[in-house]
DNA sequence: GTCTCCAAAAATATCGATATTATTTGACTT
DNA sequence: AAGTCAAATAATATCGATATTTTTGGAGAC
């Protein structure tokens, strides 16, 4: 009934709020792997009370961010090159399920959700690096979500920003004008509007494999 | 100060045992699907104050197990056919990375621990259904677990759980019976012993379809 | 000099109460 | 009679304070 373009759905609560800040500040590295979160101390970073701290940091544990021990309160959660590899790993195998599903279930309603996602992305590509980080996802979920399988999608979507965590931790969130990540994309999604499941998937994993082999390197210094 | 009797390390705090009990009534259907959470009556169920019920609600929303629905609390997650059907196709795939990963690490420790958590499994069969299922989680869980992937073992324990909800919904627990559910467990073991990951992961994916089957089937009803 | 044990300090977990926000009820208008 | 708006009600979200628990620091013993 009510006329609410989706721009804006008022997602305000101190909660909401202090999830998506802290989330950010794990994400970028500002809170750095392993450190203790006390709640104290955020208590004062987010400016607000210690239930919406607490229950923040609840949230992250779900999305793997923040470790919780059990009568010690909540530490960022560590990183290793193992860990990495994992992710990576996942990623790989579930993508590839995802995006054949997606692709089974084609429509021109979802060729043109990614078309209009990666003209957003080459679009914020050109502006702030914060933009761009958002419609990047945003593509790269749109490829998979077409399966139509929520929970697939969730665990795509958990690691995805477990590794974009890598990203920034490695290489301070600039890794991408290294290489010509551009044409990667466009590959791919010429594939998916072909309906081309080998070359799309190839493609995506060719995709992940090389930012993985890039970061890994990067890792050890 | 208080003497108390239990021989382990006691995981008491009011959260943990409320997240458990709530876990236990979710999975079982004593709270039944899509029904809403409302505090203050949990509160009363479990006997505890207000925050340990909201966090323990915070934590089995990363299970999937409980939605929250922001500024409206919460409710137990629905079930559909759909989702079940998801549910055992991640698994499926999960899995058998796993497996295969497991025994291609394999080890006579290894070896050791599966056919322990089997003979515990066993045993238990005979003894109350309780037991049985704790137990019959754990040789499951053991199979994979020698891939360490954290990551990964996690996925799995989140689907073997969100499985174990659709058993109990569609046959109240007592599907096991129905089959001859020992004979399937034995050639796991048996293929998993020999290191022979093809006999491994098609006896393990045979089991998992064969019991979708019928849990399918039993949803019609 | 190192270890152990106890007291002090800090941090977490929990509670009870209040402020916000959603939902329902019921009267009033059309 | 149906729809709409506003007050009443119920539930959630948040706060401030207290009770536990863990960690720290130092005094005494070996």
């Amino acid at each position: 009934m009510d006329a609410m373009l989706d721009t804006e759905v008022k997602e305000t609560s101190a909660t909401h709020g202090a999830y998506r800040k802290l989330r950010e500040m794990i994400l970028t590295g500002e809170l750095p792997p392993g450190q203790k979160l006390k709640i104290e101390q955020l208590r004062g970073l987010l400016d607000t009370g210690a239930s919406p701290v607490r229950e923040a940091l609840s949230l992250l544990t779900s999305d793997m961010l923040v470790e919780r021990i059990d009568q010690r309160g909540f530490k960022a959660a560590p990183v290793s090159k193992c860990n990495f590899e994992e992710i990576l790993m996942l990623r790989c195998n579930l993508e590839e399920t995802a995006l054949r599903t997606s692709i089974a279930n084609a429509s021109s309603a979802w060729e043109d959700r990614l078309v209009l996602r990666h003209h957003h992305m080459k679009k914020a590509g050109q502006k702030g690096a914060h933009d761009f980080e958002d419609a990047h996802k945003a593509f790269h979920m749109a490829l998979l979500d077409n399966a139509r399988l929520p929970l697939l999608l969730r665990y795509c979507s958990q690691l995805y920003d477990l590794n974009i965590r890598y990203r920034y931790l490695a290489a301070g969130g600039s890794s991408y004008k290294k290489r010509d990540i551009n044409a990667e994309h466009q590959e791919i999604l010429d594939a998916a509007l072909d309906r081309d499941a080998e070359s799309a998937t190839r493609h995506l994993i060719d995709h992940y494999r090389r930012t993985g082999e890039y970061l890994s390197s990067q890792m050890e210094s």
